[in-house]
RNA sequence: GUCGCUAUAGCUCAGCUGGAUAGAGCGACCGCCUCCUAAGCGGUAGGCCGGAGGUUCAAAUCCUCUUAGCGACGCCA
């Protein structure tokens, strides 16, 4: 099924061609003047340098042409140049019927499908979830559904951090604290017990704490680091600890991730890909691409256009450890050779761009990722609180997702119960779905790589353009359709469309035309907030339909199916959205 | 210091492959529930698109300069 444009557009062009210009300036896009028309062209204008011809005559050339086409209803030219296109109301009815009737509404999957690896989540393990690891999960989850729904198959990896530094410093801490742990007794060589020296309660505490003090006590960082470099190169002990900070912390990362209806494919560790980096190494100081430079192992990644200073990707430190430079370079070696990926997309904070464009380099330098092989950078802002600074808790601290999750919605139950009336269980249940709509409707709609602000008074309020607002329209049209149903209508039968029958329902259909336009969009340029913006429109021109026409009471039976087959498709369309986005609507609210 | 990002209504944000009068939401003010969910709908007010040049028939959008804020810049991840 073709998109609208190309169908309106393969006229256009035609028409340019036989009035005697260049096809290619017949291109067509979506009016910005609605109140003038639905669809524009402004190759007249740029064609009259070209031809020596004002613009107009162009224009009147071309839409002599057209003006008899039965698609549309009118076209003009209009001074100084531009050619207005309102299509005919049968039209656009028949395209809404074609898109009720394809399973995916006319948009078509990617004709170049890729295997494509998405690197979101990022959490490391001993620490818990919070608000800065939301963006990356929210962002990353709709990504990877985009692209799946493209036609692409999709593997995201959680790719959690269990090899640096912070396990370093988890050891020396408990080292401090409890010295006599066999885990630091190097003469031991029993069994090490099954059972966790720490509560998830405990890591959770211990990290920050000994994160703080490394930094006010060189000594202390030291230990850590040897610690951290001991453990990386197979200190017994240590690695028994290092298991159990893993199954501790992932359990209760999982839990947390479920909440946000974010899954994952692989829970793969940077530990995982500790194998491949002795061969990697080699190679890289074999290849000549690795010297040795004020004692670490690095590879020069500058190039000659470069205009800014690009420090070396650095594969070792001087103390032999493997930092994440090497870990990333390996894991792009795993993922080629397990996954055969085709694209790996990262979905990192956008200040770790200058890492990755080394690594970027470094791969394509080294031949660990070749040119047919994508690396993307999708970086995102930070999220902010309403002081424009970053989201902190009232007292200064680190605000747990959990905590955030559970605020959202006992302020949408509260909500709820305010104005409805309805049994508690159901309610409650409600809430996690308004709640989780609210939280990644307002960080989706805004531009991935800006920083925003969450403002959770704004999010709870639930007014205007938000997710409760889309999850609202939705819902609505839920429950119209029930009533349909409850009178003995079959839901299952087809509907014809007729003709729109004033300009909220013509209003409506526009907005459904731009669907599979969106989804590319959203696809191509990694956007997710296309969609929200889209979604927002259609639920907007909805609710106008809605306020201004009864739908059950119609009485002109041909109508009124063609109404009911309209609501389904906004129905539908409005779910592929949010699902794409992440989350779902609830059958009350 | 070098490089990058950002700057649009009181607030939060879209728009940026150049097009006709720069759009939403919130907040403010005014209306609309005997009628399918008022978490809704309609209306009014609110802008020299940070500033200055330039390119173009046409600039919020492209280029240069400039101001302000933020960020990154080898052994944290």
């Amino acid at each position: 099924m073709k998109k609208i444009i190309e169908l309106i557009e393969e006229q256009v062009k035609a028409a340019f061609e036989k009035a005697g210009y260049d096809g290619a300036l017949g291109a067509v896009n979506i009016s910005n003047r609605p109140d003038l028309c639905q669809y524009q062209c402004n190759g007249a204008m740029a064609a009259a340098k070209k031809y020596h011809k004002a613009p107009v005559v162009i224009a009147g050339d071309v839409v002599e042409l057209l003006k008899d086409n039965i698609i549309f209803e009118s076209v003009e030219a209009v001074p100084p140049g531009f050619i207005n296109i309102i299509l005919s109301p049968s039209y656009i009815a028949g395209y809404i019927q074609s898109m009720s009737e394809d399973g995916r509404f006319g948009c078509k999957e990617t004709e170049n499908k890729k295997t494509i690896v998405i690197d979101y989540g990022g959490p490391n393990v001993a620490k818990p979830l919070h608000v800065g690891h939301l963006r990356s999960a929210i962002i990353g989850e709709s990504i990877k559904r985009i692209a799946r729904y493209m036609g692409n198959n999709v593997i995201g990896d959680v790719h959690l951090g269990d090899w640096g530094l912070q396990i370093g410093l988890i050891i020396t801490e408990l080292k401090k604290r409890k010295p006599e742990l066999a885990y630091f007794d190097d003469g031991f060589d029993g069994e090490y017990p099954a059972e966790a020296p720490f509560t998830m309660g405990e890591l959770e505490e211990i990290y920050p704490y000994a994160s703080g003090y490394s930094k006010e006590h060189p000594e202390y960082l030291e230990a850590a680091q040897q610690a951290t470099a001991d453990l990386q190169s197979g200190n017994r002990g240590y690695n028994a600890l290092w298991k159990h900070i893993i199954d501790v912390s992932v359990a209760d990362i999982k839990k947390n991730y479920k909440k946000l209806n974010v899954e994952f494919e692989l829970w793969k560790k940077e530990s995982d890909v500790q194998q491949y980096i002795p061969d990697m190494v080699k190679m890289m100081k074999d290849g000549g691409y690795a010297y040795e430079s004020e004692g670490a192992l690095v590879v020069d990644v500058k190039e000659d256009t470069d205009t800014k200073e690009m420090p070396p990707c650095m594969v070792l430190k001087s103390n032999g450890a493997t930092n994440y430079e090497t870990t990333d370079l390996a894991t792009i070696i795993e993922r080629k050779k397990l996954f055969k990926a085709d694209e790996i997309i990262y979905v990192v904070d956008k200040r770790q761009s200058l890492h990755f464009e080394q690594v970027f380099r470094c791969s394509r330098k080294t031949g660990i990722a070749d040119d047919n092989t994508g690396l993307t950078f999708v970086g995102f802002g930070t999220m902010n609180g309403k002081d424009g600074k970053p989201f902190k808790t009232r007292d200064g601290g680190v605000l747990r997702l959990e905590t955030l999750i559970s605020d959202i919605n006992e302020a949408v139950y509260k909500r709820i119960m305010e104005n409805r009336d309805m049994d508690e269980n159901e309610a409650r249940g409600i809430a996690e779905k308004v709640g989780l709509s609210a939280i990644k409707y307002g960080d989706l709609s805004n531009q991935a790589s800006k920083d925003y602000i969450f403002d959770v008074d704004r999010f709870t309020s639930f007014e205007g353009n938000t997710g409760p607002y889309i999850l609202y329209s939705i819902v609505r049209i839920k429950s119209v359709l029930a009533k349909y149903a409850e009178s003995g209508n079959s839901m299952d039968s087809a509907r014809k469309i007729i003709s729109p029958a004033n300009k909220r329902e013509t209003d409506l259909m526009l907005s459904l035309l731009k669907y599979s336009d969106i989804i590319e969009q959203a696809y191509n340029d990694n956007a997710p907030h296309k969609i929200c913006q889209f979604v927002y429109e259609v639920a907007d021109a909805f609710n106008g339909f809605y306020h201004e026409n009864r739908i059950i009471a119609q009485e002109d039976m041909a109508r009124k199916e063609s109404w009911i087959g309209l609501l389904v498709l906004v129905k539908n369309i409005l779910e592929q959205c949010i699902d794409l986005l992440g989350f779902e609507a609830p059958e009350h609210m």
